[in-house]
DNA sequence: TTAAATTTTTAGATTTGTCTAAAATAATTT
DNA sequence: AAATTATTTTAGACAAATCTAAAAATTTAA
């Protein structure tokens, strides 16, 4: 189905609040969106003819079956975006979400199938969200602080909670960054520092206060 | 300033029109993005309250100093796009226009900042086309065939004149791309093959034939 | 259970980019 | 130079997405 910019960045709001709220009102959506109320039910009747919502009016409104389908591949765009950004332009996090909110909404399918290869098919964003696969299935991952990960099993780096410029220094010296493969070879219980496998470099030794701000999900 | 995407659209086909003619007319313009000449007027009429464009009505038009630099932007990001889609996501040249198309109107200058230094500040597209650097010059480069380039001096990779994918394998087996640096180390005048260095691999022989079709142009 | 307040929808206008059909201008031909 | 042809512009209309203001439906409160 081919939507227009305006149709898609309402589909996604509308899946983003009918993940807090069983059913979405106008006025939420409107403020969400930044727009009036009135404009957001001239969208809501349009979705409904393209069959993508239940609306009946004034009784709120949710995306049916093809609606989340919708929703979640715009949401796969956005993140892959996203996640091409920060880990391969090295952009800061806080500063992609603008951008890819435009990359999202070029639609070619080979394009993204090309950039998830690319990208070595992550599983989340650099903001730690997930991103949906190719059928729209999100994958059930938790993740944890490196310091917490289990010994000997290769984890991926989801994300970093600390973005100062130390904090960038440092994982640019050892060489990690968003999607890198790190492995857990020792724990040191002295100070708990971890000597750790990043990728395919040789093994090196991280403090456990680095180790703390590093997060990881099973690869 | 800030140009939608329509605006965009028509700054960039006159930017090409005017290459091949002094002025360009309302319904050359016309064909070239495929409307009508009615709406091609109007747009003139916007260029012009913009001060993008010289127009005098029934005489014809081109882009201004300020016009052309907008052009330049847009087929600066346009190409920077090609680039990365056929260097780093393996894509086929003849596939990557239309989705550069749309690429080229996400305008964050960060973004294309930080692209360009990504794929190596690339001077030519998968086309041969020149990419204008973030002034809006465009180098003069000379692209040879490789067995044309002068020995051991650098080259980079521009354009591959043959995109079957017997050609594909070959460049694949060789790990050149458009992008890759190349030095020829030894003519061989027996049958014209060619000892090269491609990146930082060991050097390898060519074969005339397969280096006609590979174009180069000085580091 | 009415009255008041809130929420949602409708009605009508606006902007952008497009169109068709007709009018105006320029170029060409006789 | 007048008539014909081609090109360009204007005039008026339309679709998409938005807005304001007013009407309708629902909810809350007295």
């Amino acid at each position: 189905m081919k939507l227009s910019e305006s149709e898609e960045n309402y589909i996604k709001s509308i899946y983003t609040l009918q993940a807090k709220t069983e059913k979405v009102n106008t006025n939420s959506l409107a403020a969400y969106v930044n727009t009036t109320a009135a404009s957001v039910t001239d969208m809501l009747k349009k979705l409904k003819s393209k069959k993508l919502l239940e609306y009946k009016r004034y009784y709120g409104f949710r995306l049916n079956e093809a609606g989340n389908k919708e929703a979640l591949k715009i949401i796969r765009r956005h993140r892959l975006w996203e996640f091409f950004l920060v880990s391969k332009l090295g952009m800061e996090w806080d500063k992609v979400h603008v951008i890819a909110e435009e990359l999202e909404h070029v639609s070619s399918i080979d394009l993204i199938k090309k950039l998830d290869q690319y990208l070595g098919q992550p599983k989340i964003d650099p903001h730690g969200d997930p991103i949906p696969d190719e059928k729209g299935d999100i994958a059930e991952l938790k993740q944890v602080a490196l310091n917490n990960f289990s010994l000997k099993k290769n984890g991926i780096v989801s994300s970093v909670s600390n973005q100062t410029s130390e904090m960038m220094k440092m994982l640019n010296h050892y060489g990690i960054g968003i999607g890198s493969q790190i492995r857990i070879l020792k724990s040191f219980d002295f100070d708990g520092s971890l000597q750790v496998k990043i990728s395919k470099q040789s093994a090196c030794v991280i403090s456990s206060g680095f180790a703390q701000n590093i997060f990881v999900y099973d690869d």
